[in-house]
Order: C-alpha cells, then structure tokens, then sequence
DNA sequence: GGGTGCCTCGAGGAC
DNA sequence: CGAGGCACCC
C-alpha cells in the first residue's frame, strides 16, 4: 500500500519516509535525496497515518527551501486530500518566520504588541549604539558591533541579562549595554531576529497553557539541516517535541557551516542523549555526483576530526575529471572562468543556468561580474547588495513601519527628514531627549506638539494623561516643520485601514515628496524609483489580504526574506554566490575560486582548528554542489581592499591534488587531453589579459587556448605537490634561476632575484633597473631568458 | 540646517 | 577601494 509514494525511494529512504512514531534521526550526506525524504514523510503522514495538516509542522532554514518542500508535497498530496479538508494548514516555515507568527498570535501571553516590528542587523547595530550613548560608553573602547555579537550570541544560547556572565570588565560592559539594549527595544515595541527565536522559547517554558496548547496541536515535527540548529532552535524543538516525541531531524555534520550565528553540529548528538531510543538512519546515497567530485569531497573532508566517518556512494560511475586552474589575478580568475563556460556552451555540455561560480567572500563577486558583463553573459548575483538593503528601499519600509508602529524611534529617525524638510539633528535629538522625559515614542511626542490628543501614535493610557498638551522645548521653526511632518504622517496612520499595502505605499511616496525627491532626473534616480516600483509590486500581493492583517504580512515577509530567496530557477543565466548560500543547491558545472590561504580558507580561520575545521566543510559543500563538472580556481595574486595580495595556494588544493594522485594514473583533463606543461602556458595567453602584468596577445591556435593543469593528468599539480613537499625546487628544473637575464613584454630586460616553484607553476622575482623589483608567474608573465 | 570633503577604518558567512 | 563619521563651510 502506498506504493506510489514509496517507488523509486531506496531501502534507508523508505525506512525514513514510514517511521512514523518516535523520534528518528537522518544523518543524510549531500544530495542524498533528504529534501525528497521530508516531503515523502509529510504525504506519509498526511495519507498512511492519516495525520491532519494542523498537526504538522516542518522547519526548513530558508523560505525556499519552504516553498519548495511546499511545492513538493502539494505534487504528492495535490488531488488525494480534497482541499477543503485545508491540507494547506500544514506549517512550513523558517524558525523565524514560525516564530514570528507563534509570537503574534500569542502576542498578549509573551507581553507583546501584536504590532511588533522586526529589526534586523543593521538595526540591531544603531540600537546597539544607542545603548553605548545611552551609557555614556565610548564607541572607540567598546565597538559596537562586538557588543552586537554578544548580545546575539548571548540571546542564541538563551541568556538573559540577569544571566550574562560578566567575568571580564568588558563582559560586565557588554552585559549593561545588552540590558539597556534591551529597553530599547522594548520601547520601540520591537523585536531583533534572535528575538524571534529566544522569545518564543521564553513563551512556551514560562506559559504553560501556550505550550500544551501548541504540543497538542504539533504531533509531528520534521526538521531540516539539523546540524545548524543553535541553542534556542534546538530548546525550541525540544519543547515542542517534549510530549508527543514524534520528531524527525535532517542533519549532516559534516554541512554545519554556520558556528558564527551559534550553530552547534553537537546539537546532532544532543539529540540522541535527550530522545534516546531515536531511530538513526543513514544516508549514504548520492544521487547527485559523479564518483570523481565525491572522492575529491572525500579528500577535503576526511581530515577533519571531529566527525563521524561516513562514505558517499553514487552509481553514476566515475565520469569526468575535475579541472584545477591557476590564474593569474582576480580578473584573469573571471577571465578564465567566464570563457571556460564560453566554451562548455560552444561545445554543448552545458547551458548557461547549468553553471554556478562560488567563492569564499561576498566581495570576489566585482572581478566575476566585469568578466560576465565584459562578455555580455548573463548571470543572476545571489546577495551581496541585496534588494531589500538598498536605501530606497529601506526607507520606503521605514515610512510603512512607522505607519504600522508608531513607536519605531528607528524608522522616524530614518526618514522624518528624507526627503529633507528643515528637521535636522538638533531637532531630532531634542525630540528624542523630550519623548524618552515624557517617556513616549517620539510620533507620540510630535502628536503633543501638534497638539493632537486623539493620535493614535499615542497609546491608550497616556492620552488620559494630558487634558491639553504640555510644554515643548522647540522653536516656531522647527515647531512649524515637526507638524508638517506630522500632520502627513496622521493622514497615513487613519488611512491604513482602508487602503492596500501598495495604495499606502503610493500615498506616502506621493505625500511625503518622496518619489519627487528620489528622481532627480539622474539615471541613478530612475534605477532607484525602478526599484522602489518592484517594492510596490511585492506589496501589490497583499491585496487580497484581511485589510486587518495585511501590512503586518507584508511587513513580516520583507523583514525575513534572505538571500536564498532570491533564486529562481533560470537556464539563461549563471549563477554567482558565496559557498553559504550554495548549501542546499546544485549545479552541472561549478566552479570554486580563489583557493588561496587567506581566502578560502578564510583568513579568521588560521588561528584556530575549530574555525578551520568548518572552513573545510565550506569547502565540502562547495564541492558536492556538482554534478558533472567542478573546476577549482585559485589566483596568485589577488586585490584586498585595493592593496595587491599575494597568498600561498590553498591547502585544500594540495588534500585534493594529493588525492587524486594516489587513486589516478595518467588520466587526463575532460577539457585537454594535451595537458603538457608547454601547451598549458598558452592557457594564459588564451584567456583576456587584464592582469598587471599583460601578457602578449595570444599566439595559440584556438583548440589549445585552455588547456589546465589537470588531476591526474602528467602535469597536474599532484605529482609535482608531493616532491615540492620534500624539496623547493622538485623533480621539475625550474626554468629560471638567480642571476638569469630575463625579457619581460612591459617591464624589458631584468635580473632574476629568485625562483620557486608553486603548486604547478614557477613564481619568478626579478628585478627590472628602473622599475622595480616584480614577483610574476612563469607561465604567465612570458619571460624569456636572455643570452648572450 | 544642509552639504561637501576629508579621514579612518574596514569586508566572513545571514535569518 | 568603499562606507560611514566628523569637521568645516555655506
């Protein structure tokens, strides 16, 4: 019975989809198959075990991977549960985004108002600097972004400010600024994004009532990415969990990439000590790559410690080898990568939205876009600048919140003089000063100095206070301004009821000169009119909402939107994203770069095992996104805040390099079967050269303009790793040695100072009489030697 | 009150 | 190199 749903799903696979009771811990290695596990478990539940949809909840740590699980589920469960049984009751969400509803739901047990607004990090940080003026702390001696980070971390693990534990000067410092923070908060009648999380646990142990109530509803919960669960999350599940105990976690250890916002991998084993008996199954399946790139990914994660050894199997047999490319920069880096894809797509292997580039860091996204943009190639950036942090945007969202809260100091304080309006900081201080005397939210203030007692911006039991508003502390100018702005601003709050979201929005960009301030006439004032349109569309979904409900909605969505959101599927494009936002994703082609110390792994990191353990999953991830094709990518020298760098080759090139070494015997590169040294110097001259160092303009013929030192391959980096392990100048004859005359194509005739020899290739220094002394790649540079 | 320009410091990843 | 902070000028 139910065979339908369980065809095609393999043994572990099925024992995962039908254990139905109890608590049941997957330990599932990349791509196999959990994301089509949870969904079967939901249509299992929904159809075998004949579970309502209320009594389900499933947590993912995206709202795509929500949306798809959703999608998934709607496939399998579409037609066999009519709707009006409302199998659309099951809760599939984010942590945050369940939070966000638990806690507006039970606004009143968690002493909340139901108008609550959401801060996010940015927001955290001028609260976190308000707390230090608040203080009288200086911002040199306590950065207020390390007081942030406590204040989150400390809210991760569930501690209170009562409960900091303050063993350092600076922790008793940083346990006053989370306290006063916390005020601040509170004041603005918001919530941060770990206040989602800790509040709602704080909800579920302190009301008892809330807490069966929400026990008895879920009696099923599924979690996905389990290792990345911090203290709160995991608490989270754990009371839900407490009663029922049918609960189902998704985890790989060896995926836990996200330690620095409190994830703990240990929570896994956690979970085995707090639900003993819990079933374990294994995962060991991988349907997604070809058994080369899993043997690479082996190769990077074996040497990690602290992990539970396990082995990917595919039966997709052995397929092509991966590439190992050595660039020159970062744009020759893109050069390569953009005209690799070029190529790949001439040929055939593949479509533009089969490939993805991947890096360490947000910022190596600007040589990668020049190099698509220089070729006219399309491609889509995951984050980076993204949408929602654009200042048009954020202050479109700070004029609805305001609307929305009236006690959003942080959004008044945005906006109440974007466009300009003769409120500068004087004012606002002074009204800040005087709302927090009167202990009022600054919109409450300026209804006082209005004069309007009936303001809805001032709250219930304070407008009893006053039988006529008292004294305020501004002169005839300001005062003039602070009540225009006011009086605008009341026409929003008494119009939010009855209009949309996007009709709001239209009226505050009309009222407030907004959309005249923001185009200029320039074309960068159109591109930010543009984007605050596509604000308006996003906004135009709500229409159809309860008028009551809507903004709130919207609100709640835009605040807990992340970057993985952003991807929709498209085959006319590459896709651009760090090694973060990979996880979860697969692709045909994907190339890794900047494999360099410093970089990937991640310069933090080398201080420290833990942190360079985690780099080595980063790198795992990365690694079994492919399906068929991986490139690794490393650049000799690199731009870091417009200082040129240059960093050693990447450990994780030599564990793969060595690697391949002992398995391979001659195999060649799916690219080039001619992987010689001498043909792979024309890899450089084949690629656009942007370096600087230019090389002459490629003499080679087409057909070997880009071979690359390949794994196994005689000229890959293997061979020549593991003598140069014993020796500096290797099995290989350096080409070059002190003392050689040597002609450059820019720099002329020099004298070779050093040469040493890189992973596969040869960085020569010379000095060059007039200009200097240079540090150039062999293969790169083109250095002839001299005689004579 | 608002704008401009210089200086300093900084960018790891993100719900 | 870039953003944000601050001083100085209009």
């Amino acid at each position: 019975m139910y065979e339908d749903l369980l065809a095609g799903l393999n043994p572990a696979q099925r024992e995962a989809v039908t254990t139905v009771t109890g608590p049941v811990l997957v330990l599932a290695g990349p791509g196999s198959g959990k994301t089509r596990v949870l969904a079967h478990r939901v249509a299992y539940l929904l159809r075998a075990a004949g579970a309502h949809p209320r009594a389900i909840m499933a947590v993912t740590f995206t709202n795509k991977a929500a949306a798809e699980m959703r999608e998934r589920i709607n496939r399998l469960v579409g037609e066999a549960v009519p709707s009006s049984t409302g199998w659309k009751g099951l809760t599939i969400g984010t942590f945050h985004s369940i939070c966000a509803r638990v806690l507006r739901q039970e606004a009143a047990s968690a002493s909340l108002s139901d108008a609550y607004v959401i801060f996010d990090d940015g927001e955290q940080l001028t609260a976190a600097k308000q707390a230090l003026r608040d203080l009288k702390l200086d911002e040199k001696l306590y950065r207020p972004e390390a007081m942030r980070g406590a204040i989150s971390k400390a809210k991760n693990e569930l501690i209170k400010p009562a409960d900091f534990q303050a063993d350092t000067y600076w922790a008793e410092v940083a346990r006053r600024v989370y306290a006063r923070y916390e005020e601040i908060l509170s004041a603005n009648n918001a919530l941060d994004f770990d206040d989602l999380l800790c509040r709602t646990v704080y909800l579920l142990r302190d009301v008892p009532e809330v807490l069966h109530r929400y026990q008895d509803r879920y009696q099923y919960l599924l979690v996905d990415e389990f290792q990345d669960t911090n203290t709160a999350q995991y608490e989270l599940v754990r009371l839900l969990a407490d009663k029922r105990r049918n609960i189902f976690a998704v985890g790989d250890e060896d995926q836990s990439v996200y330690s620095w916002r409190g994830a703990d991998y240990r929570n896994v084993q956690r979970f085995r000590e707090d639900f003993p008996g819990a079933h374990v199954i294994l995962l060991e399946q991988n349907y997604r790559s070809t058994q080369t790139i899993l043997d690479i990914a082996n190769a990077v994660i074996v040497r990690n410690t602290h992990r539970t050894p396990k082995t990917l199997r595919t039966d997709r047999g052995r397929g092509l080898e991966i590439t190992i490319h050595e660039a020159y920069d970062e744009a020759d880096e893109a050069a390569f990568v953009v005209s690799t894809i070029q190529r790949l797509i001439s040929r055939g292997d593949a479509k533009l939205g089969d490939c993805a580039v991947m890096y360490r860091t947000n910022a190596q996204s600007r040589a990668l876009e020049d190099a698509f943009v220089a070729r006219g190639m399309p491609y889509r950036l995951v984050g980076g600048t993204r949408f929602y942090q654009r200042k048009e945007i954020k202050d479109a969202l700070a004029y609805l919140r305001l609307t929305h809260n009236p006690a959003d100091n942080l959004s008044l304080t945005r906006i109440i003089n974007v466009p300009p309006r003769s409120i500068g900081d004087k004012t606002i201080s002074a009204l800040a000063a005087w709302s927090t005397e009167l202990g009022l939210s600054m919109a409450a203030a300026l209804a006082l100095v209005a004069g309007d007692l009936s303001s809805p911006a001032l709250p219930d039991d304070v407008r009893s206070r006053f039988t006529k508003p008292p004294e305020h502390p501004f002169g005839s100018a300001a005062q003039r301004s602070l009540i225009a702005f006011y009086r605008v601003y009341a026409g929003w709050m008494a119009a939010k009821e009855h209009l949309t979201v996007a009709g709001l929005l239209d009226k505050i960009a009309e009222e407030a000169g907004y959309a005249t301030w923001l185009r200029d006439g320039t074309e960068e004032g159109e591109d930010r009119w543009e984007n605050l349109q596509e604000l308006h569309s996003v906004a135009a979904h709500y229409d159809d909402f309860p008028p009551e409900l809507r903004l709130t909605a919207f609100l709640e969505e835009v605040a807990l939107v992340s970057d993985q959101d952003e991807l929709i599927e498209d085959n006319d494009r590459a896709t651009l994203l760090t090694l973060h936002t990979a996880k979860g994703l697969e692709f045909p082609v994907v190339f890794i770069v900047g494999l360099e110390e410093n970089i990937l792994p991640h310069s933090r990191s080398q201080e420290d095992p833990d942190q360079m353990e985690e780099e080595r999953r980063l790198m795992y991830v990365g690694v079994t996104r492919a399906k068929d094709r991986l490139y690794l990518v490393r650049a000799f020298r690199r731009t870091i805040w417009g200082r040129s760098e240059v960093n050693e080759p990447s450990r994780f090139l030599r564990d793969v390099a060595q690697a391949a070494k002992g398995t391979k015997d001659g195999r060649r590169s799916m690219d080039d079967a001619r992987g010689t040294g001498a043909s792979r110097n024309a890899a450089f001259g084949g690629v656009s050269s942007r370096g600087a160092v230019a090389p002459a303009p490629s003499r080679q013929p087409a057909a070997v303009s880009q071979p690359s030192p390949t794994i196994g391959g005689q000229t890959s980096g293997a061979s020549r790793q593991s003598s140069a392990a014993a020796k500096s100048s290797d099995g290989r004859p350096l080409q070059f040695k002190p003392g050689d005359r040597v002609n450059h194509g820019l720099f002329g005739e020099g004298i070779v100072l050093k040469s040493a020899s890189t992973l596969d290739d040869e960085e020569v220094t010379v000095a060059f009489p007039g200009k200097g002394t240079k540090t150039l790649l062999a293969s790169f540079a083109k250095l002839r030697k001299v005689t004579g």
